[in-house]
DNA sequence: ATCGGATGTTAACTTCAAGCAACATTAAAG
DNA sequence: CTTTAATGTTGCTTGAAGTTAACATCCGAT
C-alpha cells in the first residue's frame, strides 16, 4: 500500500542556471537578432523598454539571451519591433514533419502510456 | 545643475501580468504548438519536464502560454522536442525587410553602433 | 578634448515564479 | 464499468527576477 507520491526535480533550477549548450546558443542568437533589429530602428534600450513595459535592464538581458528572463519580455520586444509574426512559425504543427510522421500511427489526445516507458530518442 | 536621474517604469511589472493582446495570443499559440508536438511524440508533461530539467508544472505553464515563465523553459521544451531550429529564424536580420529598408535609407548615425557585439550575419 | 547620451555594472529591496505536496478531474485501457 | 495514469488546481515556502538607484565606461557630436 505504498502511496507513490509524485516526485519532481530535487531543487536547484537547472535550465535557467545552466541550460544545454544548444539552448544557450539559440538564446544568444535570438538576443543578438533583437538587438540588431532595435539598432536598425534607431531605438535605445530604454525606448524599447518603455514600449514593452519593462525596465531597460530587462531589455539588456533579452539582448544577452539571458535564460531566466520571462518570455513575455522577449515576445514583447518582438512585438514592439514588429517582428511578432516570426514567432508564429515556431513549432507550427503543420511544419512538424517528425511529429506528423509519428501521428500516422496513433491519434493524439492525451499521452497515454504505461508508466515504465522511458525516453529513448 | 539639475541632476537628471534615470527614471524607469513606475512600479508593477506590466507585461507579464497584462501583456498586449497580440503578445498574449502569440504565446497561447506557441504553447499549443508545443503541446501538440509533445502529444505527437507520446510524451507526458512529466517526461518532457524531466528532459528539460523543470517540474511538470512549468511545462504545463508553457503549454498554456504563461507570459511570466522564463524563456529557458520554452526554449528547453523546443530543444527537447527537436524543434529548436524553428527559433533560429525568429528576428533573423537577413529576413528583416523593414529593418534593412531603414538601414538603407540613412547614413550611419545614432543609437551607438555597438562596440563589440554587433551585427554578425 | 570635452560634453552628453547610451550602455554596462553593481547592490539592496520587493515581488512573484518555481518547486513541492495534496487532492480533484479527466481520459484511456482492461 | 472499474482501474489507473495523466493532467488540472490550490496553497505554502523559498529563491530568483525585476525594479530602483548610483556610478563607470564607451561612443558620437560639438
Amino acid at each position: 500500500m505504498c502511496v507513490l507520491v509524485e516526485l519532481q526535480m530535487p531543487n536547484p533550477t537547472t535550465i535557467a542556471t545552466a541550460p544545454p549548450a544548444a539552448v544557450e546558443t539559440a538564446l544568444e542568437r535570438l538576443g543578438r537578432n533583437i538587438r540588431t533589429a532595435r539598432l536598425r530602428r534607431l531605438l535605445t534600450q530604454a525606448q524599447l523598454a518603455e514600449r514593452v513595459g519593462v525596465s531597460r535592464f530587462v531589455v539588456a538581458g533579452v539582448e544577452q539571451g539571458k535564460p531566466s528572463t520571462g518570455i513575455a519580455a522577449y515576445v514583447g520586444a518582438l512585438w514592439a519591433l514588429g517582428l511578432l509574426e516570426d514567432l508564429l512559425a515556431v513549432a507550427d504543427p503543420s511544419e512538424d514533419a517528425q511529429g506528423m510522421a509519428l501521428e500516422r500511427a496513433r491519434a493524439p489526445k492525451r499521452a497515454r502510456r504505461a508508466q515504465t516507458l522511458d525516453d529513448d530518442f
